[in-house]
DNA sequence: GCAGTACAGTACTCATCGGTACGATATCCG
DNA sequence: CGGATATCGTACCGATGAGTACTGTACTGC
């Protein structure tokens, strides 16, 4: 997974990753099939771990500390100096190939579903009056993703913890309030 | 240009790039030497036409104008339909090599290089009145920064101009006031 | 009209990547 | 103890990438 994570899937070369795995190519084919499939269990593990801040980020009780919890869990996970820097997804977003069902169709996938995510917590935030009635769910959740991107592109390119920090206090000073 | 845009440095082959431009492999080298060199041009140019929507951005009178022309401008150029989606440079964070000298490495610095002068342009701001004495350029500079990648993830995944602009409605919401 | 030169295009080289066949080695069961 | 089997690793294959040598042609200068 890390190897992923830092070079993306087509800049890890099966070199990186048996080297990585401590098994030769044949074991891996044996017990993968190919490089997508092991990239697809590559981003089922970081969703399940290092991603994970994210689903409980959803269920904080205030949209803000949503918000909140979500920005820097990432940024959090961005700069975690035992982890590769920057976002498996987000770097995937850049693959050559656009088929369908490639790796790079998996990861706008995952993407989009987080953001919809959002927009639904939001969506129920403004139903139970913690975001006022003309809030923008939809709107909200695109604007904390671009926000997420953003740092992770930053992060991508040695951005420290504080620095990512600023942005986000500047992020949630635009957080609206019922 | 175009080529290097839409598929980043790796993803652009040699056929692309001389099927694009109607010339052969032996005379894109007479011409600019390697692929490298015919990057860097590409980015010169990337800079000094699409993009140029930057220096004039930081030549508006108020803060919250150059703020505003950078989201708009940052957006129309990464939506716009005539040419690729997404930002080349945000693309470019993303390759494969770290070499000192290499690709990666001269987008790092333009990345770094049109922070810093936002930063300054916001600085000036501040001497001017026209941002609160405890406002932070810097940071308000990496949140600006941070919105234009994420708004460059999300345009290369597809995003739609009003998309963006909700974003950066919220962004500015953001904005302090002297 | 002809020799010299510059150039365009074809076809090649070398390296690397994903993926696999095959031989060597160890293991398990009778 | 012996043989079938499972597993591990080396070595290979086809495809594709960047970069280049070579040949044929057109054009210039005399």
């Amino acid at each position: 997974m890390r190897v992923f994570w830092e070079k993306g899937f087509e800049g890890a070369t099966l070199d990186d990753l048996t080297a990585a795995m401590g098994i030769e190519r044949p074991s891996l084919y044996a017990a993968f099939g190919s490089k997508q499939d092991l990239f697809a269990r590559a981003v089922e593990h970081y969703l399940e771990g290092p991603s994970a801040y994210f689903e409980e980020a959803l269920s904080e009780p205030t949209s803000r500390r949503v918000a909140d919890a979500l920005l820097c869990g990432a940024a959090d996970l961005h700069t975690d100096p035992t982890t590769p820097s920057g976002c498996l997804t987000v770097h995937g977003a850049f693959l050559r190939g656009a088929s369908p069902d490639g790796p790079g169709a998996r990861l706008a996938a995952v993407r989009d579903g987080a953001e919809a995510a959002i927009g639904e917590r939001l969506r129920r935030a403004v139903e139970e009056g913690d975001l006022p009635s003309d809030a923008d769910p939809s709107a909200l959740a695109a604007y904390l993703r671009s926000v997420t991107y953003g740092m992770a592109v930053k992060a991508t390119g040695g951005a420290t913890r504080e620095e990512l920090q600023g942005v986000i206090d500047l992020t949630l000073s635009a957080w609206p309030t019922a």
